[in-house]
DNA sequence: TTGTACGCGTTATCAA
DNA sequence: TTGATAACGCGTACAA
């Protein structure tokens, strides 16, 4: 039923060589040849089969970006950028949203998609030793965003510095009983740049470095979900003597203690202070104050990187480190300036 | 180098055409030989290449979704019910994220996907006449999704009904000069089922049934996003004679009219009642009164009416409609009890 | 400059 | 119950 390319070389009266010539402009056709090629095609709306194309290229112009839930708004974020980069390079984009560890592990291990992608993009998803190598070995391109692998390419923020900046920056400005909301450390805590284990550490060196005691009861580890920071804030808020600042590991869990804060008629900043990480845009329009990741830049980073790989299969991976920045809302009070 | 069909066979001393049934899992394979395959299968590590696979079976498992600005806080929603339904089904998702008319017409004139995917899904994407019929000749099963095509499956929702309850409701409470934030009409508005239009018509129908006045100075047409929303609400505001109410086309833009209300000092819903239109996530932590629509099961429902349709690729198009439903937050205010 | 034949990795057909 | 062999639609040597 579809046309083909032997349709076309009938119509015009030529070989399918010659066909095949003209739809990826090649050289050594004739103009005129070209010309009734052309004509053919046009008539008979000729559209190469991208399946039997890819079989022989082995190549399919897609690439695969695996992530979880995507739904999350750093992910969205993150996403947009990778969109970007990609739609610019004329690829198509596959997405594999996973939601839990067994899916994550069928989609590194198995390898299902093995050839129905020219590459992986992983966000904040970590494959373990085992799949590591073997995504390294069967030469599949991968690029982890927000995670990190010694065998495989990865581009990570400066967890530990934002975190460390965020806590900092409370201090500075007078806060000494600072509450911290983390989001679940997924997977083996002891690798590097895992970023919830990093903000911790983050956390540890500013209080550290302030000469302030850590306090266990004031940390806290929650899904990253504005029911778990609210959650969360409501232990805290609860406490003998609650915190005057919140940090969270993500702005849907600052969001969350904001909730929380209403509900208990709590005012912020006067009352709580309350500083997030991401830079997510609901987070601008409720000015809160917030660590700020380049989502977008991780994403559009991720594909220029991935795209390297796939022209050099080959090449060592490489580490890439980002940077955070602080946003000030207006949801940390100034206790005292520094 | 990647293992195929005939590695296995000749590891398994059997002809590919066994190594298939196998593979397959289909009858008329003495258990001994299977154990053998499955053996070989085993140490060889073969895994099926999918698009040799596809080539011949002429399905991809993989449908395309084509949606503008996936990034809208409504399309994730209509996503998340799409993934499911995907996921559910084994099927690959892949996205094609429209930004502008021109890549609108390439997806669905062009049609380049031809074959890549089984099925296509669009969002809030109406084609035109040309394409539609295009798209209905060339057999590739489509379902609309919160658009209308004649020729083609749709699935809408009752928008005219939802505004129409929308500004009942805020007459209801005493509202008399009410402001209406639209979404831009995009495409031919003549046609039935555009939202933005729909719910204009809504707006005609309450107000007539009230016996008020239609202002035009009190309705704007805005993109669909916070900014909108946010400028035209500042507008509506600085008007002589400002609404006491606004009801908006979409939560986001809602969003910006508490953003303009809050820049302006004027306390919602004390002194403004607002509404909004799509029920997301960030409404609700808002307490933003709203018409929610049920945007996580039109994309279960969408995608399972495209399966339908793969299967009875002949069977006529359908016309899905879906209501909307009030969910009441704390941004109107009841000026007097009907 | 052009046409032919072969191969890509599968599934399907059919004779054995 | 099995194994050759023919498609599937395309790109590409290689011969003409």
């Amino acid at each position: 039923m579809p046309v083909t390319i032997h349709d076309v070389a009938r119509e015009a009266g030529v070989g399918i060589g010659t066909v095949s010539r003209v739809v990826n402009n090649r050289p050594y056709v004739k103009p005129a040849t070209r010309e009734r090629v052309l004509a053919a095609i046009n008539k008979l709306q000729y559209k190469p089969d991208p399946i039997a194309r890819s079989m022989i290229l082995k190549r399919t112009g897609a690439i695969g970006v695996i992530v979880p839930f995507f739904t999350r708004f750093f992910f969205m974020e993150v996403l947009k950028g990778v969109d970007a980069a990609l739609t610019r390079r004329g690829y198509e984009l596959v997405l594999y949203n996973i939601s839990n560890k067994a899916q994550q592990d069928r989609y590194f291990a198995g390898l299902p998609m093995l050839r129905r992608v020219d590459g992986l993009l992983a966000l904040s998803l970590t494959p373990d030793e085992d799949d590591a190598r073997r995504l390294h070995e069967v030469g599949l391109p991968v690029v982890l965003v927000d995670a990190y692998s010694p065998l495989l390419t990865s581009i990570v923020v400066n967890n530990i510095d934002g975190s460390y900046l965020a806590i900092k920056y409370l201090i500075e400005n007078g806060h000494r009983r600072i509450g911290f909301i983390n989001g679940i450390i997924e997977g083996n805590f002891n690798r590097p740049f895992n970023p919830a284990n990093d903000r911790l550490i983050g956390l540890h060196r500013a209080l550290g470095e302030a000469g302030l005691l850590f306090e266990p009861e004031l940390v806290l580890e929650t899904e990253w979900s504005r029911q778990g920071g609210r959650e969360a804030a409501l232990r805290l808020l609860a406490l003998p003597r609650p915190p005057s600042a919140i940090f969270t590991a993500s702005d849907i869990q600052a969001i969350g203690v904001l909730e929380a804060a209403k509900a208990l008629n709590i005012v912020v900043p006067d009352e709580l202070s309350v500083i997030g990480f991401d830079g997510i845009e609901m987070a601008e329009f409720l000015d809160l104050t917030t660590m700020v990741q380049p989502m977008y830049q991780m994403g559009e980073l991720g594909v220029k990187k991935l795209m390297e790989r796939i022209e050099h299969p080959g090449s060592p991976p490489e580490l890439l480190r980002l940077d955070t920045r602080l946003r000030e809302g207006h949801t940390v009070k100034k206790i005292c300036s520094a």
